[in-house]
DNA sequence: GTGGATTGCTTGCATTTTACAAGTGGCGGC
DNA sequence: GCCGCCACTTGTAAAATGCAAGCAATCCAC
């Protein structure tokens, strides 16, 4: 069962899933090579521990994200973009770039990791 | 005084400003032309009238969004993008995209309004 | 110029979400 | 076994949100 959404707008549907403080945070620390749960808690952001759980469960279960066995680290839980959470990446750059253009202060030092 | 941000990051702080389930369907309906309150009001999401005041409210104060008197609707208050309010349009876009190529049942309807 | 409808909010309160701190279980190394 | 690290979970306080009602200022018909 789908829960129901609050329209038909695409727009309004994204947000159900990204709209928050936090979600596009660990896409993009994904995007930057991050794999393990303490690399995101480390971020200059500070997450809370139980909102990072729960928005990697929600990322898993929209898709987005998936766990996986890494090699460098064997034996800890590791995440990783899937391909369609590959895709937020051009929504996530051009946040990025009005931040860069419009906000002050801001600076990039992230690069996005290879494929 | 400028509240403290949680790191330089542009992404961070651009979500501090439109990171939220509202503030960007309220620039959707701006760029799809809307300008009273009760429009905004009307539309599908129904957004409760606290939260369009409050997000109106942190729009103006961000300079993405101002007041003025309509020529339309002589008397009544109105509102509209401002030009750094229409350069978040592009970002807009890349988010509808975004929704209407991987959530299934959205459908495009907004046109953006001319300058 | 008065009554009623409309607009653009504000207020009060219940519910939900978030933040912060602390705790727990599993695993690996020694 | 014991220690420490990792990936969470839990408890609780604080904040944001949702909902309904209320309210002042127009507008508009009559």
């Amino acid at each position: 069962m789908r829960k129901s959404r609050r329209s038909p707008c695409p727009v309004a549907c994204v947000l159900d899933v990204i709209g928050d403080k936090w979600t596009l945070l660990i896409i993009r620390d994904l995007a930057a090579g991050k794999s393990q749960f303490k690399e995101f808690c480390a971020s200059p952001e500070r997450i809370a521990t139980n909102i990072l759980a729960d928005r990697l469960d929600r990322l898993v279960s929209h898709g987005l994200v998936e766990r996986y066995a890494s090699d460098d680290h064997p034996g800890r839980e590791a995440y990783r973009l899937t391909l369609k959470g590959r895709t937020l990446l051009p929504v996530l750059k051009s946040i990025a770039d009005w931040g860069l253009a419009h906000i002050e202060g801001t600076e990039a030092r992230i690069q996005v990791a290879a494929p």
